[in-house]
DNA sequence: AATATATGAATGAACG
DNA sequence: CGTTCATTCATATATT
C-alpha cells in the first residue's frame, strides 16, 4: 500500500480534466516511470550491496510494494525507450558533412526540405533531422573554436558562473521586463 | 485527432489500442508513480545516512536525472544545480499547457502579469519567462504540422534479425507546407 | 560492467 | 512573429 510518507513528490501530472491523453503526454508518463524504475532498481541494488545482509532483507517500507516489481522487475533491463534517436547512415553524413562544408550552415525551410528527399534515398530520415543535425553542427563547430582545450571541471559548486550578458529585450510596449533574482 | 499512433514496446499497463485512458488506468499510473517517488526518496534518503558522506555525493547512475527531482520536486540531495535557465516544474507547465489550450495564445502584458503571479506559487518564474514560453509554444506549435517530427529506426543495421514489433508512424507526409523565406 | 564521450533532440532566450 | 542561438537533456556508442 502506497502510504505517503511525507508531502515531498507531489506528481500531478496526471490532473486531467478529461479521460484522454495524447501521445506525448503518454510519453512523459513512460519516461517518468522509467527514470523511476531504473533509479529504485539501482538504489535497491546498493543498498543490497551497502547492507552486506541477506538479498531478501529489505527495508520495511518496501514490503507490499508490489506495484513497483510488477512494473519494474517484469522486464530486466526496462526496454521502454519510447523514442529512439536517429542516427545518420555513413552515407546521410558524408552528404551532410559535405553541405555543411560548401556554406549550407542555416538551411532554410525550403533548402530542408530538399535535402531530406535527397537524403530519404540512403535512409529513413525526417525534415526535422535534418534541421536539428545542422543546428547542432554549427553550434559544435563554434564552442569547438571558442572552447579549444579548455576542460570541463565545472563542478556543481557555488561557483558563479557569470551568465553570459544577459541582453533585454529594450521593448517598452507590451514585453515585460525580467524580474528575476 | 491523435494521428501517430505509436505502439511500441511499454509497460503492459500502458498498452493500449487507442490514445484513451480509463479512469482506472490513469489511477493505477499514479498510484505507481506515488509509490515510485516515494521508494525512491526513501532509499536516497537511507542511503545518505548509511554512507555519512556529503549529501551531494550520489552514484553516478543519478547524475542528470532530471527527470527525477523535476518530479518529485524539492528532494533534497539531489544536485541542486543552479541553472541560469528557467526550467518551469511540472506544475507550472501543466497549468502553462491548460491555459495554451484555452486559447491563450498571446496574452498581453496584464494576462501575463497575471500568470506570472498564479505561476509563482508554484516556483520561481518572471513575467519575461511567461511571456517567452507562451511565443515558443505558439511558434513550434506551428512548425509542429509542417515538420512531421515523425522518425523512424535507421535501417542502416542490415544485420537485422526479423521485424520486430516496431512501431509503425502513418507516415503520409501530410501537409507539405511550402513556407519560403 | 561502469564510466566517458559523442551526438540527436528539446527548449528557454534572443534577434531582426 | 518567425527564425536562430545557446544550453541542456538523454541516449547511443566507445573506452577502460
Amino acid at each position: 500500500t502506497v502510504t505517503g510518507s511525507s508531502a515531498m513528490a507531489k506528481p500531478e501530472l496526471l490532473v486531467l480534466q478529461k479521460q484522454v491523453m495524447t501521445d506525448e503526454q503518454i510519453e512523459t508518463l513512460q519516461k517518468q516511470i522509467r527514470a523511476y524504475s531504473t533509479i529504485c532498481n539501482q538504489l535497491v541494488e546498493m543498498h543490497k550491496a551497502m547492507s552486506q545482509q541477506h538479498p531478501s532483507s529489505l527495508p520495511s517500507f518496501l514490503m507490499g510494494q508490489h506495484t513497483l516489481y510488477d512494473l519494474a522487475s517484469g522486464t530486466p533491463g526496462f526496454r521502454t525507450s519510447a523514442r529512439q534517436r536517429w542516427t545518420p547512415s555513413q552515407i546521410q553524413l558524408q552528404i551532410l558533412e559535405r553541405l555543411f562544408e560548401q556554406g549550407t550552415a542555416t538551411p532554410n525551410k525550403q533548402r530542408i526540405k530538399e535535402i531530406t528527399m535527397e537524403l530519404s534515398q540512403h535512409g529513413q530520415i525526417s525534415e526535422t533531422n535534418v534541421y536539428n543535425w545542422f543546428q547542432n553542427r554549427k553550434a559544435r563547430a563554434k564552442r569547438k573554436q571558442s572552447h579549444p582545450q579548455k576542460e570541463g571541471e565545472s563542478e556543481i559548486e557555488t561557483d558563479d558562473e557569470f551568465p553570459r550578458e544577459k541582453k533585454f529585450k529594450p521593448e517598452s510596449d507590451s514585453n515585460p521586463q525580467n524580474a528575476e533574482s
